[in-house]
DNA sequence: TTCTTTTCAGCAAACGTTTGTTAGTGTATT
DNA sequence: AATACACTAACAAACGTTTGCTGAAAAGAA
């Protein structure tokens, strides 16, 4: 019957990617089904399929679009001469924001990334680690200027990307602050553990 | 063929349980099939019938059993009169202990509980709105007490919170610290935080 | 002890659904 | 006329769960 509607210049694949990515953050990869993506799309489930190849593609294009813009962020601010304590705080801005901006993408790439198909999740996996090591790099940095408190970099690296990612919670919540709020006060609790 | 073997006093049931909590953990609730646990188990996909109710009581069994261990300690902890950053400390050090010593339940009713039926499902998470507004609470006493620097209560239990949850990476990585040094790197960097 | 009976706990086979996906066909846009 | 995109119908595979049955262990009676 009714054609899928495209705005601006986005693609009927666009749309379909958007629509799954907040499917995918409700019920989960594996719980979604292609048949519900298509009556949230306002189509028949086949008629996907003129679009895309399978359902795991739509998660690795999530996935890997978010990585690929992380990836390209710290990269600009390794070539910053900021201070790692500056750089440190840019890099979680940066997460914040996506996280507040781009919700349901970013939850999907942190929290259905194990249902990828090889080789895309050996390859993910990968460029987690390594993202993880780099940022942990700047943070052993810190440590050595003495411009941050001695403790293990990694613990470091672990305990701030999962506390943003706990911005879930404040998405769900009702009577929230607002999101410049939010970031000033995980900039305060997170920075402000690691100053010495 | 084979019987279920039974140490100790644990129920054929435990065992399942426990199972069936490494199995949630490793691939998701909707992921992971009965004829999967069966396996693991080791025995016929049936069989686990003779003991549990559905694949949803597993879950349900799971999710509550973890809340009410942190329920209890919260009560107790709420009748000392400790300061209030002593009492956060003693609480995210019970969180991190359960995580690093009882991975499997704990993960999993942090991550999978929104597969609950009902009313299980919406009995967890008004429990789990109170926790947290209790949690909550401790901290704002803090900030009127002036231990406690001036910030959002609700989103620094966000920010503990799913910060512990992240423990999850320090069981999957390879070269990893203690479960001693992590809980003191935790402490520094989260209680560092909220310290004036 | 030995014999009988009840309970426990396993099995194979099948159930009705739901899943992702393909094939073939019609119809609107270009 | 050609291309793009929607439809209906169907597929095999996998799912949670039920049924009916079997043998072993536990309990009771002799």
């Amino acid at each position: 019957m009714g054609r899928i509607k495209t705005n601006n210049n986005a693609s009927r694949k666009d749309i379909i990617l958007q629509k799954a990515a907040i499917l995918f953050k409700e019920k989960g990869f594996k719980a979604a089904s292609m048949r519900e993506l298509a009556e949230v799309v306002g189509v028949e489930a086949a008629s996907l399929y003129n679009h895309i190849k399978s359902k795991n593609e739509l998660l690795h294009e999530i996935c890997f679009n978010v990585a690929n813009k992380f990836n390209e962020k710290l990269e600009q601010i390794e070539s910053t001469d900021l201070s790692a304590l500056q750089k440190t705080e840019e890099l979680l801005r940066f997460h914040i924001n996506s996280m507040v901006q781009n919700f349901d993408e970013v939850f999907v790439s942190d929290r259905e990334w194990k249902y990828l198909s090889e080789p895309y999740l050996s390859n993910f996996q990968t460029q987690r680690r390594t993202y993880r090591k780099r940022f942990a790099a700047i943070i052993e940095d810190g440590i050595k200027k003495k411009e941050i408190k001695k403790i293990d970099a990694t613990t470091a690296v672990l305990i701030m990307l999962h506390a943003i990612s706990g911005i879930e919670s404040w998405h769900r919540s009702k009577q929230k602050i607002s999101g410049a709020e939010l970031e000033e006060n995980m900039i305060a609790i997170l920075v402000g553990g690691l100053k010495k």
